[in-house]
DNA sequence: AAAAAAGTCTACTAAATCTATATGCTTTGT
DNA sequence: ACAAAGCATATAGATTTAGTAGACTTTTTT
């Protein structure tokens, strides 16, 4: 399952991606337009910041922007930096490898061979999906539920 | 990521099932060989049991068997019965649902949207994979690595 | 210049979950 | 009768996650 911290940084950069271009926009904005904790909020964002996703600008009429087209900006990127895990267990992941203690022989386990099928597949969706992607899909949905 | 307790649970499966037709194996055999501590693998075993994949004998000469074949259990089954997630987001998942907190309108929510792919593809893979299959992966890797 | 608006940074706390251990009980074979 | 093994529940310990607090800096407005 991925953090609350991943999700919350993915609402908030959908709500920026909707705005590349314009003005910046406060967290206190953010965090109340998709019911996140604001303070907890600053410190995404702010993870986000110095990790050259965004920019940030102080003093009233400041606020947070993308700073690269949404569409440059991958969904898997988030995960990773907000630390959530791709993979499903920590022999197969690609960033954050770690050896599986109760495991002999790493390249022979069966187990791991499955899951890192598992993990291609979910990596090949992740990293084909951006910000952009992620505004497109909700506005196929809008169209097609709502009004 | 999974847990230990899904981890444990499928390595002991695995054991079991390159056994299957066998006589009984002890928890402290399969404890010892997989390095997973006993008194956790006796409480997975026997949820393990409960669930009714398992066979157990007490006594002398006791221990567990799978009650049926290695390729009719899927890997998926597993994951759930040990509370494993599949899904990444909790308002995606099929067999522990819950909606999120902080989502207005999940019907048209572009990140559930594209996580609800993720899954589908997550999931034909654990399906389609049973412990038999875990079984014949390791059997390949030896030939490929080891003798 | 002062005040207000906003982000920055670090530390801390609380809650939840996961992992593991402990203890005593029951069943079965010798 | 005794030992081997599983059954069942309770509890402790560790780790992670989520959230809060507070003091500080920069920028704009008055």
């Amino acid at each position: 399952m991925l953090s609350k911290k991943t999700r919350y940084a993915l609402k908030a950069l959908v709500v920026l991606g909707k705005n590349f271009g314009g003005i910046p926009i406060q967290i206190s904005r953010i965090a109340a337009e998709e019911h996140i904790p604001k303070k907890f909020l600053e410190q995404i964002l702010l993870d986000l910041r110095n990790a050259g996703l965004l920019f940030s600008k102080k003093g009233s009429g400041g606020g947070y922007g993308l700073v690269k087209d949404p569409s440059e900006i991958s969904v898997v990127q988030i995960l990773r930096l907000t630390g959530g895990p791709v993979a499903l267990l920590p022999c197969v992941s690609l960033n954050f490898y770690q050896k599986c203690e109760e495991c002999e022989n790493e390249d022979t386990c069966g187990i791991r061979d499955a899951f890192v099928e598992v993990r291609d597949a979910t990596l090949k969706i992740l990293t084909e999906t951006s910000i952009a992607d992620l505004i497109l899909r909700e506005k196929k949905l809008l169209e097609k539920f709502g009004l």
